[in-house]
DNA sequence: GTTATTATGATAACGGTTATCAATATCATA
DNA sequence: TATGATATTGATAACCGTTATCATAATAAC
């Protein structure tokens, strides 16, 4: 199992800027890694909440910072505005398919429409730091 | 001058849905027309109430609102969250690049790049609708 | 254990947007 | 032009996700 990765790149988060470990970080980051990504902070909070029934929303948001800043998460902003929250160690670069009316939604990753977007941004004087690409339609299921 | 066709795009729009005209609509129609795209509410609120005082920010929202509605108005979301409005009439489909340091930026579209999202949402089973696309970089004067 | 420092949770504040509502403007009709 | 049904307005409260504040508690180096 690949917990022990996870907690320890977090570990040496925590080491690297003099913060300490408390149990609140280490169930945030539990029930970060057992469940299925693109939570919002309040689906992160009402699962953490069943273990660790005092914890504060302020300390769900501060470990998804803390997460994001280690690279085991990244949040990402959809249509609605609202954060979102997905594994990031060991997943590699993605976009997203989103269907206009269940919401369901598929990763993506197209090499060719990745070498395009580059040229596109280089040929404009850019120095390419990253992008943010959403298709929205109707899935299969849907459409019926 | 083309003013004269959005404004009737505008007039048919309401006169569909029964509603009336107003002064606060026409200059807020105007004020939009004239000025330069990707506006926040705010900066077009800031813009009317020059030439209409007395005008809140509530109109404001309601007429942007009719003015998407009746395809003479895009509204954007970039990383910030907060909504921007942009020319829509007689200006085609675009993405943009914006520049990570100054906020620059540029309206592109490339052909190849849109043919293989219509493609690739395809091969995934969806009825495509609309995508979003936007490059994250450090434009040429930031570089410096 | 002592002590300096960080973490926590409750909650107020924030910022953009929307809802509410009493007062006003519009416009089809007479 | 006057009437009256209906839509519009602006002030402002509410909303909602997120962040800041702060007194108290937990952590960990010594
Ligand atoms: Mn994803
Ligand atoms: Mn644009
Ligand atoms: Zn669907
Ligand atoms: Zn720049």
């Amino acid at each position: 199992m690949s917990l022990g990765k996870e907690e320890k790149i977090f570990e040496d988060h925590l080491a690297a800027k003099y913060l300490k470990h408390s149990e609140q970080r280490k169930e945030i980051l539990h029930s970060f890694l057992n469940t299925d990504r693109h939570l919002t902070a309040d689906e992160l909070y009402r699962i953490v909440k069943r273990k660790y029934p005092a914890v504060g929303y302020a300390t769900i948001y501060r470990t998804l910072k803390l997460l994001c800043e280690c690279g085991l998460c990244r949040e990402l902003k959809f249509e609605d505005g609202v954060a979102r929250y997905e594994h990031l160690y060991g997943h590699q670069h993605h976009d997203h398919l989103i269907c206009t009316k269940c919401g369901r939604f598929v990763e993506v990753v197209d090499p060719e429409i990745e070498r395009l977007q580059e040229k596109l941004i280089k040929r404009h004087g850019f120095y390419p730091e990253r992008h943010r690409m959403e298709l929205y339609g109707v899935c299969k299921q849907c459409k019926k």
